[in-house]
DNA sequence: GTCTATATTTGGATAGAC
DNA sequence: GTCTATCCAAATATAGAC
Protein backbone atom coordinates (compact mmCIF):
# COMPACT_ATOMS: atom_id res chain seq x y z
CA UNK A 1 0.00 0.00 0.00
CA UNK A 2 1.82 3.06 -0.91
CA UNK A 3 5.13 2.31 -2.72
CA UNK A 4 4.59 5.59 -4.75
CA UNK A 5 7.64 7.63 -5.10
CA UNK A 6 4.89 11.15 -5.09
CA UNK A 7 3.14 9.80 -1.68
CA UNK A 8 0.25 8.78 -3.55
CA UNK A 9 -1.38 5.85 -3.88
CA UNK A 10 -1.13 3.32 -7.05
CA UNK A 11 -4.81 3.72 -7.04
CA UNK A 12 -4.99 7.83 -7.09
CA UNK A 13 -1.60 7.67 -9.33
CA UNK A 14 -3.60 5.51 -12.08
CA UNK A 15 -6.85 7.71 -11.72
CA UNK A 16 -5.00 10.45 -11.95
CA UNK A 17 -2.97 10.24 -15.16
CA UNK A 18 -6.37 8.46 -16.70
CA UNK A 19 -8.52 11.71 -16.24
CA UNK A 20 -5.23 13.74 -18.02
CA UNK A 21 -5.39 11.04 -20.96
CA UNK A 22 -8.96 10.63 -21.20
CA UNK A 23 -9.34 14.50 -21.28
CA UNK A 24 -6.85 14.43 -23.87
CA UNK A 25 -7.64 11.32 -26.37
CA UNK A 26 -10.89 10.60 -25.37
CA UNK A 27 -11.91 7.28 -23.82
CA UNK A 28 -11.08 4.84 -26.78
CA UNK A 29 -8.52 6.57 -27.77
CA UNK A 30 -5.93 6.84 -24.37
CA UNK A 31 -4.29 2.95 -23.74
CA UNK A 32 -4.16 0.97 -20.50
CA UNK A 33 -0.12 1.35 -21.62
CA UNK A 34 -0.40 4.67 -22.01
CA UNK A 35 -1.91 4.86 -18.73
CA UNK A 36 -0.24 3.10 -16.58
CA UNK A 37 3.24 3.95 -18.23
CA UNK A 38 2.52 7.66 -17.50
CA UNK A 39 1.55 6.99 -14.21
CA UNK A 40 5.08 5.06 -13.72
CA UNK A 41 2.71 1.70 -12.42
CA UNK A 42 2.62 -1.34 -13.63
CA UNK A 43 0.13 -2.66 -16.80
CA UNK A 44 -1.61 -5.20 -14.73
CA UNK A 45 -2.29 -2.85 -11.61
CA UNK A 46 -5.48 -1.53 -13.12
CA UNK A 47 -7.26 -4.54 -13.92
CA UNK A 48 -5.87 -5.64 -10.50
CA UNK A 49 -7.31 -2.23 -8.80
CA UNK A 50 -10.43 -1.70 -11.29
CA UNK A 51 -11.01 -4.68 -13.18
CA UNK A 52 -11.55 -3.34 -16.60
CA UNK A 53 -10.95 -0.19 -18.59
CA UNK A 54 -14.68 0.42 -18.10
CA UNK A 55 -14.54 0.89 -14.39
CA UNK A 56 -11.39 2.58 -14.41
CA UNK A 57 -13.68 5.13 -16.49
CA UNK A 58 -16.29 4.90 -13.76
CA UNK A 59 -13.55 5.76 -11.11
CA UNK A 60 -12.26 8.75 -12.82
CA UNK A 61 -16.40 9.82 -12.99
CA UNK A 62 -17.36 8.78 -9.75
CA UNK A 63 -14.15 10.70 -7.53
CA UNK A 64 -14.80 13.99 -8.36
CA UNK A 65 -18.80 13.54 -9.66
CA UNK A 66 -19.62 12.94 -6.09
CA UNK A 67 -18.08 15.78 -4.66
CA UNK A 68 -19.36 18.14 -7.46
CA UNK A 69 -22.63 17.07 -7.11
CA UNK A 70 -23.26 17.46 -3.34
CA UNK A 71 -22.58 20.92 -3.69
CA UNK A 72 -24.26 21.59 -6.48
CA UNK A 73 -27.20 20.21 -4.63
CA UNK A 74 -26.33 22.09 -1.46
CA UNK A 75 -25.83 25.45 -3.51
CA UNK A 76 -29.06 24.96 -5.17
CA UNK A 77 -30.61 23.97 -1.90
CA UNK A 78 -29.16 27.38 -0.18
CA UNK A 79 -30.87 29.20 -3.31
CA UNK A 80 -33.85 27.86 -3.39
CA UNK A 81 -34.88 28.52 0.08
CA UNK A 82 -35.02 32.46 -0.62
CA UNK A 83 -38.05 33.28 -1.83
CA UNK A 84 -37.01 35.47 -4.29
CA UNK A 85 -34.42 33.49 -5.77
CA UNK A 86 -33.64 34.44 -9.64
CA UNK A 87 -32.51 32.73 -12.58
CA UNK A 88 -28.94 33.89 -11.70
CA UNK A 89 -29.08 32.20 -7.77
CA UNK A 90 -29.71 28.62 -9.63
CA UNK A 91 -26.99 29.37 -12.53
CA UNK A 92 -24.51 30.42 -10.05
CA UNK A 93 -25.38 27.44 -8.05
CA UNK A 94 -24.35 25.23 -11.28
CA UNK A 95 -21.63 26.94 -12.37
CA UNK A 96 -19.20 28.05 -9.33
CA UNK A 97 -19.09 24.52 -7.91
CA UNK A 98 -17.52 23.08 -11.07
CA UNK A 99 -15.03 26.22 -11.84
CA UNK A 100 -14.09 25.90 -7.93
CA UNK A 101 -13.23 22.49 -8.31
CA UNK A 102 -11.69 23.13 -11.56
CA UNK A 103 -9.19 25.49 -9.99
CA UNK A 104 -8.49 23.98 -6.57
CA UNK A 105 -7.96 20.47 -7.17
CA UNK A 106 -4.83 18.94 -9.25
CA UNK A 107 -5.95 17.74 -12.14
CA UNK A 108 -9.85 19.42 -11.36
CA UNK A 109 -9.47 20.74 -15.11
CA UNK A 110 -8.41 17.59 -16.64
CA UNK A 111 -11.77 16.23 -15.30
CA UNK A 112 -14.16 19.27 -16.52
CA UNK A 113 -13.08 18.27 -20.31
CA UNK A 114 -13.44 14.43 -19.13
CA UNK A 115 -17.06 15.76 -18.52
CA UNK A 116 -17.05 17.64 -21.95
CA UNK A 117 -15.74 13.90 -23.78
CA UNK A 118 -18.97 12.42 -21.88
CA UNK A 119 -21.27 14.79 -23.26
CA UNK A 120 -19.88 14.15 -26.67
CA UNK A 121 -19.83 10.64 -26.33
CA UNK A 122 -22.71 8.72 -27.23
CA UNK A 123 -21.98 5.71 -25.76
CA UNK A 124 -24.73 3.55 -24.39
CA UNK A 125 -22.95 2.25 -21.23
CA UNK A 126 -21.39 5.23 -20.08
CA UNK A 127 -24.89 7.76 -20.46
CA UNK A 128 -26.71 4.78 -18.48
CA UNK A 129 -23.84 4.74 -15.78
CA UNK A 130 -24.00 8.65 -15.71
CA UNK A 131 -27.54 8.55 -16.10
CA UNK A 132 -28.30 6.27 -13.12
CA UNK A 133 -26.14 7.39 -11.05
CA UNK A 134 -26.01 11.58 -11.35
CA UNK A 135 -29.32 12.02 -13.38
CA UNK A 136 -31.55 13.23 -10.72
CA UNK A 137 -29.10 15.98 -9.95
CA UNK A 138 -29.74 17.38 -13.80
CA UNK A 139 -33.15 16.82 -13.11
CA UNK A 140 -33.79 18.69 -9.65
CA UNK A 141 -31.59 21.79 -11.55
CA UNK A 142 -34.52 21.66 -14.59
CA UNK A 143 -36.83 21.72 -11.94
CA UNK A 144 -35.70 24.61 -10.56
CA UNK A 145 -34.96 26.23 -13.99
CA UNK A 146 -38.77 25.14 -14.71
CA UNK A 147 -40.50 27.14 -12.13
CA UNK A 148 -38.54 30.64 -13.01
CA UNK A 149 -39.13 30.02 -16.47
CA UNK A 150 -42.96 29.33 -16.58
CA UNK A 151 -43.24 31.00 -19.74
CA UNK A 152 -41.53 28.05 -21.81
CA UNK A 153 -43.29 24.73 -23.10
CA UNK A 154 -41.51 21.90 -21.53
CA UNK A 155 -39.87 20.98 -24.97
CA UNK A 156 -38.61 24.51 -25.43
CA UNK A 157 -36.90 24.56 -21.58
CA UNK A 158 -35.48 20.84 -22.14
CA UNK A 159 -34.02 22.02 -25.63
CA UNK A 160 -32.81 25.33 -24.02
CA UNK A 161 -31.29 23.87 -21.13
CA UNK A 162 -29.34 21.03 -23.77
CA UNK A 163 -27.99 24.51 -25.18
CA UNK A 164 -26.50 25.82 -22.22
CA UNK A 165 -25.21 22.71 -20.47
CA UNK A 166 -23.28 22.07 -23.76
CA UNK A 167 -22.07 25.68 -23.81
CA UNK A 168 -21.19 25.88 -19.96
CA UNK A 169 -19.17 22.38 -20.49
CA UNK A 170 -17.51 23.69 -23.13
CA UNK A 171 -16.59 27.02 -21.93
CA UNK A 172 -15.74 25.51 -18.45
CA UNK A 173 -13.07 23.18 -20.39
CA UNK A 174 -11.90 25.41 -22.44
CA UNK A 175 -11.52 27.91 -19.36
CA UNK A 176 -8.67 26.18 -17.87
CA UNK A 177 -6.37 26.64 -21.24
CA UNK A 178 -6.88 30.60 -21.20
CA UNK A 179 -4.51 32.62 -20.10
CA UNK A 180 -5.45 35.16 -17.53
CA UNK A 181 -3.87 38.70 -17.70
CA UNK A 182 -0.64 38.67 -15.14
CA UNK A 183 -2.24 41.39 -13.27
CA UNK A 184 -5.56 39.78 -12.12
CA UNK A 185 -5.51 36.82 -9.16
CA UNK A 186 -6.40 33.46 -9.91
CA UNK A 187 -9.48 33.92 -7.21
CA UNK A 188 -10.69 37.24 -9.24
CA UNK A 189 -10.37 35.61 -12.42
CA UNK A 190 -12.45 33.25 -12.08
CA UNK A 191 -15.05 34.80 -10.12
CA UNK A 192 -15.14 37.36 -13.68
CA UNK A 193 -15.47 34.00 -15.82
CA UNK A 194 -18.30 33.20 -12.85
CA UNK A 195 -20.20 36.02 -13.78
CA UNK A 196 -20.16 35.83 -18.01
CA UNK A 197 -21.04 32.62 -17.76
CA UNK A 198 -24.05 33.87 -15.62
CA UNK A 199 -24.80 36.21 -17.26
CA UNK A 200 -24.52 34.78 -21.03
CA UNK A 201 -26.57 31.46 -20.35
CA UNK A 202 -29.58 33.29 -18.61
CA UNK A 203 -29.01 35.65 -21.51
CA UNK A 204 -30.07 32.70 -23.63
CA UNK A 205 -32.63 31.21 -21.45
CA UNK A 206 -34.42 34.35 -21.10
CA UNK A 207 -34.25 35.33 -24.90
CA UNK B 1 -16.49 0.72 -60.94
CA UNK B 2 -20.25 0.14 -59.63
CA UNK B 3 -20.91 -2.85 -57.77
CA UNK B 4 -22.72 -1.32 -55.60
CA UNK B 5 -26.28 -2.62 -55.08
CA UNK B 6 -27.67 0.90 -53.67
CA UNK B 7 -26.02 2.80 -56.37
CA UNK B 8 -23.53 4.26 -55.20
CA UNK B 9 -19.91 3.87 -55.48
CA UNK B 10 -18.11 2.31 -52.89
CA UNK B 11 -15.66 5.08 -52.21
CA UNK B 12 -19.12 6.51 -51.56
CA UNK B 13 -20.52 4.41 -49.60
CA UNK B 14 -17.56 3.76 -47.29
CA UNK B 15 -17.77 7.66 -46.66
CA UNK B 16 -21.45 7.63 -45.62
CA UNK B 17 -21.28 4.86 -43.32
CA UNK B 18 -17.87 6.18 -41.74
CA UNK B 19 -19.50 9.00 -41.26
CA UNK B 20 -22.54 7.99 -38.70
CA UNK B 21 -20.22 5.73 -37.13
CA UNK B 22 -17.52 8.39 -37.12
CA UNK B 23 -20.61 10.58 -34.88
CA UNK B 24 -21.56 7.39 -32.84
CA UNK B 25 -18.29 6.17 -31.52
CA UNK B 26 -15.29 8.49 -32.26
CA UNK B 27 -12.57 8.23 -34.76
CA UNK B 28 -10.87 6.00 -32.72
CA UNK B 29 -13.79 4.26 -31.28
CA UNK B 30 -14.89 3.09 -35.08
CA UNK B 31 -12.47 0.93 -36.57
CA UNK B 32 -12.19 0.14 -40.21
CA UNK B 33 -13.85 -3.89 -39.28
CA UNK B 34 -16.77 -2.29 -38.36
CA UNK B 35 -17.33 1.25 -41.19
CA UNK B 36 -16.39 -1.99 -44.44
CA UNK B 37 -18.68 -4.55 -42.64
CA UNK B 38 -21.85 -2.38 -42.58
CA UNK B 39 -20.79 -0.30 -45.84
CA UNK B 40 -21.27 -4.45 -46.93
CA UNK B 41 -17.21 -3.77 -49.19
CA UNK B 42 -14.17 -5.87 -48.24
CA UNK B 43 -12.06 -4.77 -45.70
CA UNK B 44 -8.81 -3.62 -47.95
CA UNK B 45 -11.49 -1.08 -50.13
CA UNK B 46 -10.43 1.22 -47.35
CA UNK B 47 -7.06 1.50 -47.66
CA UNK B 48 -7.48 1.01 -51.52
CA UNK B 49 -9.39 4.11 -51.90
CA UNK B 50 -8.17 6.13 -49.22
CA UNK B 51 -4.56 4.87 -47.90
CA UNK B 52 -4.85 4.98 -44.43
CA UNK B 53 -7.71 5.29 -41.79
CA UNK B 54 -6.20 8.86 -41.03
CA UNK B 55 -7.42 9.93 -44.45
CA UNK B 56 -10.35 8.37 -44.66
CA UNK B 57 -11.36 10.81 -41.52
CA UNK B 58 -9.80 13.50 -43.62
CA UNK B 59 -12.37 12.61 -46.51
CA UNK B 60 -15.50 12.49 -44.05
CA UNK B 61 -15.12 16.35 -43.16
CA UNK B 62 -13.70 17.94 -46.66
CA UNK B 63 -16.70 16.07 -48.58
CA UNK B 64 -19.19 18.36 -46.56
CA UNK B 65 -17.00 20.95 -45.31
CA UNK B 66 -16.73 22.45 -48.69
CA UNK B 67 -19.58 22.96 -49.68
CA UNK B 68 -20.77 24.05 -45.93
CA UNK B 69 -17.73 26.32 -46.36
CA UNK B 70 -18.49 27.77 -49.48
CA UNK B 71 -22.36 28.56 -48.84
CA UNK B 72 -21.22 30.16 -45.55
CA UNK B 73 -18.54 32.47 -47.17
CA UNK B 74 -21.59 33.32 -49.52
CA UNK B 75 -23.72 34.20 -46.91
CA UNK B 76 -21.93 36.13 -45.34
CA UNK B 77 -20.54 38.18 -48.07
CA UNK B 78 -24.22 39.09 -48.99
CA UNK B 79 -24.91 39.95 -45.54
CA UNK B 80 -21.60 42.04 -45.58
CA UNK B 81 -22.71 43.77 -48.60
CA UNK B 82 -25.23 45.44 -46.81
CA UNK B 83 -24.12 48.59 -44.70
CA UNK B 84 -26.80 48.26 -42.35
CA UNK B 85 -26.58 44.45 -40.99
CA UNK B 86 -26.74 43.39 -37.71
CA UNK B 87 -25.31 40.73 -35.58
CA UNK B 88 -28.76 38.40 -36.11
CA UNK B 89 -27.42 38.39 -40.01
CA UNK B 90 -23.95 37.33 -39.33
CA UNK B 91 -25.32 34.27 -37.02
CA UNK B 92 -27.93 33.50 -39.77
CA UNK B 93 -24.83 32.83 -42.39
CA UNK B 94 -23.47 31.10 -40.08
CA UNK B 95 -25.87 29.11 -38.72
CA UNK B 96 -28.66 28.52 -41.83
CA UNK B 97 -25.96 26.91 -44.17
CA UNK B 98 -25.37 23.93 -41.65
CA UNK B 99 -28.90 23.26 -41.00
CA UNK B 100 -29.76 23.42 -44.03
CA UNK B 101 -27.13 20.91 -45.44
CA UNK B 102 -27.95 18.54 -41.98
CA UNK B 103 -31.50 18.42 -43.55
CA UNK B 104 -31.47 18.21 -47.13
CA UNK B 105 -28.18 15.70 -47.43
CA UNK B 106 -28.84 12.10 -46.28
CA UNK B 107 -26.51 11.55 -43.66
CA UNK B 108 -26.18 15.50 -43.16
CA UNK B 109 -27.57 15.15 -39.46
CA UNK B 110 -24.82 12.34 -38.60
CA UNK B 111 -22.07 15.06 -39.99
CA UNK B 112 -23.02 17.86 -37.86
CA UNK B 113 -21.88 15.57 -34.89
CA UNK B 114 -19.20 14.59 -36.80
CA UNK B 115 -18.07 17.86 -36.31
CA UNK B 116 -19.07 18.40 -32.45
CA UNK B 117 -16.68 15.14 -32.05
CA UNK B 118 -14.29 17.38 -33.88
CA UNK B 119 -14.67 20.42 -31.40
CA UNK B 120 -14.14 17.83 -28.71
CA UNK B 121 -11.14 16.24 -29.99
CA UNK B 122 -7.84 17.58 -29.08
CA UNK B 123 -5.76 15.27 -31.41
CA UNK B 124 -3.06 17.84 -33.02
CA UNK B 125 -2.93 16.36 -36.51
CA UNK B 126 -6.90 16.40 -36.71
CA UNK B 127 -6.84 20.06 -35.37
CA UNK B 128 -4.03 21.13 -38.29
CA UNK B 129 -5.64 19.78 -40.63
CA UNK B 130 -9.09 21.71 -40.08
CA UNK B 131 -7.38 24.69 -39.41
CA UNK B 132 -4.63 24.44 -42.24
CA UNK B 133 -7.90 23.83 -44.93
CA UNK B 134 -10.93 25.87 -43.03
CA UNK B 135 -9.08 28.20 -40.67
CA UNK B 136 -9.85 31.09 -42.75
CA UNK B 137 -13.69 30.94 -42.39
CA UNK B 138 -13.99 30.95 -38.87
CA UNK B 139 -11.69 34.27 -39.36
CA UNK B 140 -13.34 36.27 -41.32
CA UNK B 141 -16.90 35.39 -39.38
CA UNK B 142 -14.62 36.61 -36.40
CA UNK B 143 -13.78 39.56 -38.10
CA UNK B 144 -17.46 40.31 -38.84
CA UNK B 145 -18.10 39.65 -35.34
CA UNK B 146 -15.59 41.75 -34.59
CA UNK B 147 -17.06 45.04 -36.25
CA UNK B 148 -20.30 44.79 -35.19
CA UNK B 149 -19.42 44.32 -31.29
CA UNK B 150 -16.57 47.09 -31.50
CA UNK B 151 -16.94 47.29 -27.46
CA UNK B 152 -15.26 44.18 -27.01
CA UNK B 153 -11.69 43.89 -26.68
CA UNK B 154 -9.88 41.15 -28.35
CA UNK B 155 -9.99 38.15 -25.90
CA UNK B 156 -12.80 39.00 -25.00
CA UNK B 157 -14.66 38.60 -28.16
CA UNK B 158 -12.58 35.68 -28.80
CA UNK B 159 -13.67 33.83 -25.13
CA UNK B 160 -17.53 34.62 -26.53
CA UNK B 161 -17.10 33.37 -29.83
CA UNK B 162 -15.60 30.63 -28.56
CA UNK B 163 -18.27 29.62 -26.16
CA UNK B 164 -20.99 30.56 -29.07
CA UNK B 165 -19.77 28.08 -31.70
CA UNK B 166 -19.46 25.09 -28.99
CA UNK B 167 -23.12 25.92 -28.10
CA UNK B 168 -24.02 25.89 -31.28
CA UNK B 169 -22.47 23.19 -32.78
CA UNK B 170 -23.99 21.13 -29.76
CA UNK B 171 -27.02 22.24 -30.65
CA UNK B 172 -27.11 21.45 -34.30
CA UNK B 173 -25.51 18.00 -33.53
CA UNK B 174 -28.93 17.08 -31.20
CA UNK B 175 -30.87 18.61 -33.89
CA UNK B 176 -31.48 15.81 -35.59
CA UNK B 177 -32.48 13.85 -32.97
CA UNK B 178 -35.15 16.48 -31.38
CA UNK B 179 -38.93 15.18 -32.42
CA UNK B 180 -40.40 17.67 -33.98
CA UNK B 181 -44.45 17.87 -33.27
CA UNK B 182 -46.36 15.95 -36.25
CA UNK B 183 -48.42 19.17 -37.06
CA UNK B 184 -45.63 21.13 -38.05
CA UNK B 185 -43.91 21.32 -41.30
CA UNK B 186 -39.77 19.88 -41.65
CA UNK B 187 -39.30 23.43 -43.16
CA UNK B 188 -40.57 25.23 -40.46
CA UNK B 189 -39.19 23.51 -38.01
CA UNK B 190 -36.14 24.70 -39.06
CA UNK B 191 -36.89 27.68 -39.40
CA UNK B 192 -37.79 28.27 -36.08
CA UNK B 193 -34.78 26.30 -34.85
CA UNK B 194 -32.57 29.15 -36.82
CA UNK B 195 -34.39 31.48 -35.59
CA UNK B 196 -34.01 30.74 -31.10
CA UNK B 197 -30.43 30.04 -32.19
CA UNK B 198 -29.77 33.13 -33.52
CA UNK B 199 -31.73 34.96 -30.67
CA UNK B 200 -30.39 32.76 -28.06
CA UNK B 201 -26.43 33.56 -29.92
CA UNK B 202 -27.04 37.13 -30.09
CA UNK B 203 -27.99 37.32 -26.29
CA UNK B 204 -25.01 35.68 -25.26
CA UNK B 205 -22.73 37.78 -27.30
CA UNK B 206 -23.99 41.01 -26.49
CA UNK B 207 -25.23 40.52 -22.73
C1' DG C 1 0.13 -5.53 -4.02
C1' DT C 2 3.32 -5.79 -7.56
C1' DC C 3 5.87 -8.01 -11.03
C1' DT C 4 6.89 -10.83 -15.53
C1' DA C 5 5.15 -13.33 -18.96
C1' DT C 6 1.63 -14.59 -21.85
C1' DA C 7 -2.99 -15.57 -23.58
C1' DT C 8 -6.47 -13.62 -26.50
C1' DT C 9 -8.66 -10.30 -29.28
C1' DT C 10 -8.82 -6.63 -32.19
C1' DG C 11 -7.22 -3.30 -35.43
C1' DG C 12 -4.59 -1.22 -39.34
C1' DA C 13 -2.30 -2.31 -43.35
C1' DT C 14 -0.52 -5.29 -47.48
C1' DA C 15 0.39 -8.99 -50.83
C1' DG C 16 -1.14 -11.24 -54.51
C1' DA C 17 -4.83 -13.80 -57.07
C1' DC C 18 -8.68 -12.74 -59.86
C1' DG D 1 -11.53 -2.53 -58.42
C1' DT D 2 -12.43 -6.30 -55.52
C1' DC D 3 -11.41 -10.42 -53.12
C1' DT D 4 -8.97 -13.78 -49.68
C1' DA D 5 -5.46 -14.50 -46.78
C1' DT D 6 -2.13 -12.86 -43.87
C1' DC D 7 1.16 -9.96 -41.41
C1' DC D 8 2.20 -7.14 -37.66
C1' DA D 9 1.35 -4.07 -34.07
C1' DA D 10 -1.34 -2.78 -30.30
C1' DA D 11 -4.79 -3.50 -27.00
C1' DT D 12 -7.28 -5.78 -23.04
C1' DA D 13 -7.00 -9.14 -19.83
C1' DT D 14 -5.14 -12.98 -16.94
C1' DA D 15 -1.98 -16.50 -14.76
C1' DG D 16 1.24 -17.29 -11.56
C1' DA D 17 5.73 -16.21 -9.22
C1' DC D 18 7.36 -13.20 -5.71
Amino acid sequence: MRSAPSGFSTKERILGVAETLFARHGFAGASLRQVTAAAKVNLAAVNYHFGSKESLIEEVFRRRLDELNRHRLAALATVAARPDHTLEDVLDAFIRPALEQSMDSAGGTAFVRVLARAFAEHDERLRKFLSDNYGHVLREFAAAFARLLPQLDKQELYWRLDIVAGALTYAMADFGMIKRKGDVSERSHREQTIQHLIRFSAAGLRS
